[in-house]
DNA sequence: GTGTTATTGATAACCGTCTATCAAAAAGGC
DNA sequence: GCCTTTTTGATAGACGGTTATCAATAACAC
């Protein structure tokens, strides 16, 4: 049971710590395969539960697709996902109001926000990437 | 592509309006079964589709689990998921403030809010469930 | 380097959800 | 009731994500 280093298990972990915002097991894939392109996704899903298992990481679960992982310690804070590239980005702090949020007798534990909409490059107006600009 | 009115349809509406509450395909055809023993699931699934399609049912999108299904129509509201039954309830209003949710250039379309703890019964001391009651 | 044992990659299998298929049953106009 | 067309229920299969299996490979203590 004692751990190894790996060139895999490192560039995972860069990988996920590199990236800025919380990624999918595909896309950890995609990318630390660009140091090793033999890397399986099978190893990607080991690793990715076992830092989960570490305390490393954090799951970000979404509503009807993969989850994303993220470093875990960062203050609470949610997530916008962009409907054109999909990606899911970080938000900093919390826009929700404390007081009086579920009926009485119901005890909240946690919560979860996502917003939806179009992030800084998918929102940028068509002209800065047709193929033609005049 | 007429319409024709069968008792698996008016079930299956009927279960949703009564219900209070959000429910899953498992719960429909759980609920509508009361009614009629021999109902499948795949025509609860058809029917759901169809009432999507329709407008009349909107569906509640959550992480790692089934979709649940609600009236359309209803106003802005959010959702709150019970950790001990699983259950799904419906929130009044939105408690998230407006303002600078996202980063600049960044686009927000919509938004989803789900609080996540006990329902009013899961949260009631265990006493009052306990088998042997003084 | 050697030996032990963890780790890896490929792939089959799994899991829950949902959809397609198709013969049998039922709705509804006549 | 009769006929046409929709709907139904059972089940196989699709689907995306994830895990198990297992022989080959690699880490690392010596």
């Amino acid at each position: 049971m004692i751990q190894r280093n790996t060139r895999q298990r490192d560039l995972i972990r860069e990988a996920i710590a590199r990236a800025g915002r919380p990624l999918s097991p595909r896309e950890i894939h995609a990318q630390s395969r660009r140091g090793l392109p033999g890397l399986g996704i099978a190893t990607v899903y080991r690793h990715l539960r076992r830092l989960v298992e570490e305390g490393w990481l954090v799951p970000v679960e979404l509503p009807g697709e993969a989850a994303r992982y993220e470093r875990s310690g960062k203050a609470h804070h949610h997530h916008f996902r962009c409907r054109r590239c999909r990606r899911i980005f970080e938000l900093e702090g919390c826009a929700l109001k404390t007081r009086r949020l579920a009926p009485p007798g119901f005890v909240v534990e946690d919560h979860e926000v996502v917003l939806y909409g179009l992030c800084e490059r998918c929102a940028r107006p068509a002209r800065s990437t047709q193929r033609h600009p005049g």
